[in-house]
Parts: C-alpha cells; sequence; structure tokens
DNA sequence: TGAATTCCGACCAAACAACTCGGGTATCCA
DNA sequence: TGGATACCCGAGTTGTTTGGTCGGAATTCA
C-alpha cells in the first residue's frame, strides 16, 4: 500500500512551482536543486503533468514550467493520478475485464470492500490544494 | 496505490473460515480448492494470521486452521496489516525515523496529508468486518 | 552562434512480487 | 507403532516494477 517516489517527488516539486506562481517559467533545474532531486529523475516525472494538463512547458533558454492553472484549482489527487495512472487498490478494479475476481462466490463482496477503499483515497487526495501545501496563506491573522 | 495479491488472496480466504466458523478446524487444502488458490502460496499467507492472533492452528490428522474470534470481531485491516505490516503511503511514515522528508521547508506540509491518507484507509478498513464479506446476515428480512 | 532548456527513448541494476519446490516436524487416528 | 495428514520453514525462480542514469535531439532566447 505505497504510493512511488515519483508521486512523493511530483508533490514536492509541484508545491514548488506553486510557491513560484505568476513568476514566470520555472526551470527544472531550480526545482532539482531546492529539494535536492535528480534533474534527470525530475525530466522523466513533468511529461506527465504537462500530459494530464497540469502545467505548461516552456521550452527553450529561459524556459521552464508554470502550472496552467492556480494552485488552489490543483489537487494533491491530480498529480498522483498523473503520475501512477488511476488509484486501483487491487488489480480486479482495473478497467480490463479479464480478471475473474468475481467469479467466485464471495467475490463481488470482497469487490465493495476494494470499491469503498478506492473512492476514500481519491476523496482524500482531492480534498487538498496545493496552496495548502505551501505556507502563504494568512492563518495566523485575524 | 496497489495492495498485494497475497492481501487479496488472504482476505478471500479469511471469508471461507469465517463461513465454517464454528464447523471444526477447516484444512488449508480445502481452502485452496475452493478460491482456486495454490497451497503452497497459502501456506507462505497463512502464518501471519497466526502471529498475528487472527487465527488457531490445529495439526495433526483433520486439523486445520479456524478463527479465533468470531467474524465480526475480525476486520479486514487486521487481515491487510497482519500479511503487508503497517500501512505507510510513503517511506517517510515509516517507523525508521532516518528519513530526510521532513528536513525540507514544505517538508511538514506534505506530510500531514500522507498522515490523513494512512488513517483513512485504516479507517476504511476496520469499518468491515468478516462477517459482512460473506452472506449470513439476513439482510432481506423485514 | 551558443547557451539554456525541454523533450525523448534507450538502458540498467536492484528490489520486489508471485509463486514453486523440497523437505522437515508435529499430531492424530487406527 | 505407523502411516497419513497437516502445519512449518526457507531457498530458488521467474518476471515485473522501481528508481534511476545516459546521451542526444529539438527549441528558444540573447
Amino acid at each position: 500500500m505505497k504510493l512511488s517516489a515519483k508521486v512523493e517527488y511530483g508533490v514536492r516539486a509541484m508545491a514548488i512551482l506553486a510557491f513560484y506562481y505568476q513568476s514566470g517559467p520555472l526551470p527544472l533545474r531550480e526545482i532539482a536543486e531546492q529539494e535536492s532531486i535528480s534533474l534527470k529523475f525530475l525530466e522523466q516525472i513533468f511529461p506527465n503533468f504537462r500530459r494530464s494538463g497540469l502545467i505548461i512547458s516552456v521550452r527553450g533558454s529561459r524556459g521552464g514550467y508554470l502550472l496552467s492553472r492556480p494552485p488552489a484549482e490543483i489537487k494533491v489527487g491530480d498529480i498522483v493520478r498523473a503520475v501512477d495512472g488511476p488509484i486501483t487498490p487491487v488489480n480486479c478494479l482495473s478497467d480490463n475485464g479479464s480478471d475473474p475476481c468475481c467469479h467466485r462466490r464471495e467475490g463481488c463482496l470482497t469487490r465493495q470492500v476494494w470499491e469503498k477503499l478506492r473512492d476514500k483515497i481519491n476523496d482524500v487526495l482531492d480534498d487538498v490544494s496545493l496552496d495548502e501545501l505551501i505556507d502563504l496563506k494568512p492563518t495566523h491573522i485575524t
């Protein structure tokens, strides 16, 4: 029951991107340095974000990445699914209908547990947005 | 974000055991046949249940396994943790304090997400007990 | 042009998953 | 007592995933 290191790094990287929102494109090298993550590893993660429409890439010199929408509108769940794909706690919840998990007597009863689990995981992750991960909001002001 | 096949098989096997609760020891071979699971693979899973105190083993001829307490008192979460160990969505939530995930600026903010996720997963799994997986309860009777 | 940057695909080693196999050892029934 | 039954244990195996690295091509700005 683990998320991948890619997801962990990806969330941290996106938090940085949220912190510098509206400051122009931020190159991966900067993120890599700030978070002590291998640049090459980040290069492998970010195309997923771009393909999912979470970020916009600017190529060439002085290029980099920026969020495609405000940090409040990007949820941790978006990031997780962009990197790891849809969340499926057990294989028989995948979309390929070839799994025989429901051909047994109590198959569909256990399936309900896994479905509930999957939904709750998505709920938790979709309840937190990027702006909550950075420290911008005036939480201490009355 | 996947549970292992061991957990999947383990829950199914425990459901069978719940179904035959109070019918004397049930040999692994029977469970293996009913669920089309390799006997040798089951033999590898069940010691975890015994060590966690979920089942009692009866050795010798006409031996087998039986639940150590009523199905209503065994949660799916117990089964999952017995097989896969404690649920830790990311490595920095493990008990070894050597992980540097909190030495960074926003480290502890993302950590809160993972902690919340871990707690919710446990909540869901601990909310379902074995008797809900089998079809004994008179749900259709007014 | 040249430096900075994204982008792309191949490659690689280590770990893990999902089993299998072979043999113990304890226990019971006849 | 002697099988037969069943649990117990650890090593081996095969394939996939993970967590990266490496080299280079395309693009853009100064």
